[in-house]
DNA sequence: CAATAACCGGACGTAACTGTCCGGTTATTG
DNA sequence: CAATAACCGGACAGTTACGTCCGGTTATTG
C-alpha cells in the first residue's frame, strides 16, 4: 500500500507549485523549527522532491521566499506618515512571537550574502526611526542603531528558545526589563 | 594505512580514558559546538567509541561532567563571605564567553531533569545574593529572581550567536543596555 | 492528432552520526 | 603461571536527511 500517490499534474502546476511549497514552509517553519526535514515540507505541499529543489536550490531560497510577506509588512510600516520606533518593535515581537524561524535562519547562517542583505534592510527599517525616536525622547538620547540591533537580538533569543504558548509572555518582560533597565 | 592505531590499554585506564573524554569533549564543546559529533570527541581523546558510550551513556551525561568543574566555581563563590550578585554575575558571564556550551546544552535538551535541576540550582546561586544586592541599592527594588534569570538568558542567547572573539564586546553592551534601560 | 518541450514525483545514491557488539588486551587472583 | 574478570577499540548496522536523476505526465504547437 503505496498511501496516496500524488498526480503528476504537468508544468501548468508550476505557480500552484511553488505557492504550496511557500505555504507548507511556513506552516513547517513555525511548528517544526526553521531546521525542520525539508522533506516534511514536500509531504505538506503534496509535491515531490524534484520540485521543491527545482524551484528552491537550498534551505535559504525557500525561508526567504517565505518571509518575503513580514518583510513587506515591516516595510509598509516604515513607509506609513506616523509611524514610530515603538510600533515597529511591536509589530517584529509579534512577527517573532508567530514563527521564530526567521532569527533562526539567521542565527544558523550568519554569514550567507542574501541574508547579510535582509538583515540590513531591516536594520535600515529600525533606523529610520530612530532620529524620530530621540527627538520625542521616548528612548535614551545616546542609543545607537547598533544598541537597538542588540537589544532586538536579545528578545529575539529569547523567544526563539521558548514555545509559542510561551513567547508572548516572555517578549513582554524582556522588553520592560530592557526598557527599564535593572540598575537601581 | 590504517593510521595511528590505538593501543588498548586494558582496565587500569578507565579513569584516565574518562578524565581524557571530559578534557576532549570540553575542548570540542568550545570550539565546535555542543552539537559536535561524539566520534570527534573520542578521536581526540584517543580512545574508542565503546569507552566513551560506557563511561557516558549519552551526550548529556558528559556534558554534565564537563560542567562539573564551572559550577563547582560558582558555588565557590556564592560561598565567599562578602560574595555580590555583580561578582556572580561576572562570573557567569566569563564562563560564557570561554565557552557556550552549558548554554547550548539548555537550550537544546530543556526539559531533561538532569539538566532543570542544575538549572535551578544555579538559579538559587542567583537568587540568594539578590536580596543583598536589593539592600546595597545596585538593583531595582522590584526585580524578581525570575526577572534576573531572564535577563541571564537575554545575554547568554546573544553570547551563544557570536564568535568567540566577539563575544567579550557584546556582553559587555549587553549588560549595558540591561543595567541602564534603552528607555528615556 | 502526432511530436515535442516543460515539468512532475519519488526512488535512489551519498553522507554524517549514533549506539551496539564483539574479538582482543590487560590486570588480578589463587 | 594459568584462568578469569574487567575493560578496550573500532567495525558495523541502523537512522535520517540531502540532493540528483529519470521515467512518466501534461500542455502546446503546427
Amino acid at each position: 500500500m503505496p498511501g496516496v500517490r500524488r498526480v503528476n499534474r504537468g508544468p501548468s502546476a508550476a505557480a500552484e507549485n511553488r505557492a504550496a511549497l511557500i505555504a507548507a514552509a511556513r506552516e513547517v517553519f513555525a511548528s517544526d523549527g526553521y531546521e525542520a526535514p525539508l522533506t516534511s515540507i514536500t509531504r505538506v505541499a503534496r509535491v515531490g522532491q524534484g520540485s521543491l529543489y527545482r524551484h528552491f536550490p537550498d534551505r535559504i531560497s525557500l525561508a526567504l521566499a517565505v518571509f518575503e510577506d513580514g518583510v513587506r509588512e515591516l516595510e509598509a510600516l516604515a513607509a506609513e506618515p506616523g509611524a514610530t520606533l515603538d510600533a515597529m518593535l511591536a509589530l517584529m515581537t509579534e512577527q517573532m512571537i508567530a514563527s521564530t524561524a526567521f532569527v533562526d535562519m539567521v542565527s544558523v547562517s550568519p554569514a550567507d550574502p542574501r541574508i547579510l542583505r535582509l538583515g540590513d534592510h531591516v536594520a535600515g527599517l529600525l533606523d529610520g526611526l530612530l532620529a524620530e525616536a530621540r527627538r520625542a525622547g521616548r528612548i535614551r538620547a545616546d542609543l545607537t542603531a547598533g544598541d537597538l540591533m542588540l537589544a532586538v537580538g536579545m528578545v529575539a533569543g529569547i523567544l526563539s528558545k521558548k514555545p509559542a504558548a510561551d513567547r508572548r509572555e516572555a517578549a513582554e518582560l524582556a522588553w520592560k526589563l530592557l526598557r527599564g533597565g535593572i540598575g537601581a
